[in-house]
DNA sequence: ATTGCTTCCTGAGCGC
DNA sequence: TGCGCTCAGGAAGCAA
């Protein structure tokens, strides 16, 4: 479900965690991706949150001592509550020392959220490429990688190794927005055609995270607040164009490419 | 080193 | 109503 802007508007609602002390932690399904640590409750309790902040689509939670590192699959959402709100798909209630609740829900279960003593050597934040919204993004360091990648263009930008943070819908958006065929490979593109998707990339991202997101089916907000940056796709989801083109689904690496042939001519 | 296929899990939407 | 099928914002693990 979540891809960058997703999880940092996930982060942002997060914000007022800061200081909050955890005093209990219940398990309530420990079948997530990563299997739910069985001793949790002793590893969190008494923690005090400092900070949340995302990496690629990871949201990390800095504790005094050491930290929480969860990723939300396609189905998680962390969920702040006053009352606790009984849901079949909470799978982990986290209690906090001033009565309120961070709960970590799931439908389908491809999220994890684990207990780590230190950040250092993470196996998951560790293989994770650049942050897209940061100045080292800009068009040569792309065109460096893209002329030393011989797969589709699509795949390329999915690769949570060379960019972090980058989903399914955004890539399919911004391959459209810049009139690039998604099957183009990736080293045959050009340092005018990267410096114009270094520039969508970051205007996509910033201007999804301003509107909260794309809600697509069930994303929301930590505060059960939905998107609206779905309202601006220009293909995702569509069957013609704002041009009357007819957009053909094709599958590349098993996930669903939206494209128009004639706007994205390779 | 790369590629593509399968797997994890649950629900929604469709045709029949 | 119900069955069976396909699909879904992700990504690891595996064989080739």
């Amino acid at each position: 479900m979540p891809e960058l802007p997703e999880v940092q508007c996930v982060v942002n609602t997060l914000e007022v965690l800061k200081n909050k002390i955890i005093k209990e932690v219940i398990i309530l399904n420990n079948r997530l991706r990563e299997p739910v640590q069985e001793n949790l409750n002793t590893l969190l309790k008494n923690k005090i949150i400092k900070s949340v902040e995302r990496k690629g689509k990871y949201i990390l939670f800095e504790l005094d001592s050491g930290l929480i590192v969860s990723h939300l699959g396609m189905t998680g959402k962390f969920l702040l509550q006053n009352n606790l709100i009984e849901n079949k798909f909470n799978r982990i209630v986290i209690k906090l020392t001033d009565g309120t609740y961070l709960i970590y829900n799931d439908i389908r279960k491809f999220g994890f959220l684990t207990y780590e003593k230190e950040l250092k050597d993470n196996k998951y934040i560790n293989k994770l490429g650049i942050e897209p919204l940061t100045k080292l993004f800009n068009k040569d360091f792309l065109f460096k990688k893209l002329s030393k990648n011989k797969t589709a263009i699509k795949k390329f930008l999915l690769d949570q190794s060379i960019i972090a943070g980058l989903g399914n819908i955004y890539v399919i958006e911004v391959l459209y927005n810049c009139k690039i065929s998604p099957l183009k490979i990736a080293n045959t593109i050009d340092i005018i055609d990267s410096e114009r998707l270094v520039i969508e990339i970051k205007r996509i991202l910033k201007e999804s995270i301003d509107k909260g997101g794309s809600s697509i089916s069930d994303y929301r907000d930590a505060n059960d607040k939905e998107g609206s940056f779905q309202d601006s796709h220009n293909i995702y989801g569509k069957k013609i164009d704002t041009l009357g083109h007819t957009i053909e689904i094709i599958k590349q690496n098993g996930r669903s490419t939206y494209y128009c042939p004639i706007c994205q001519n390779i």
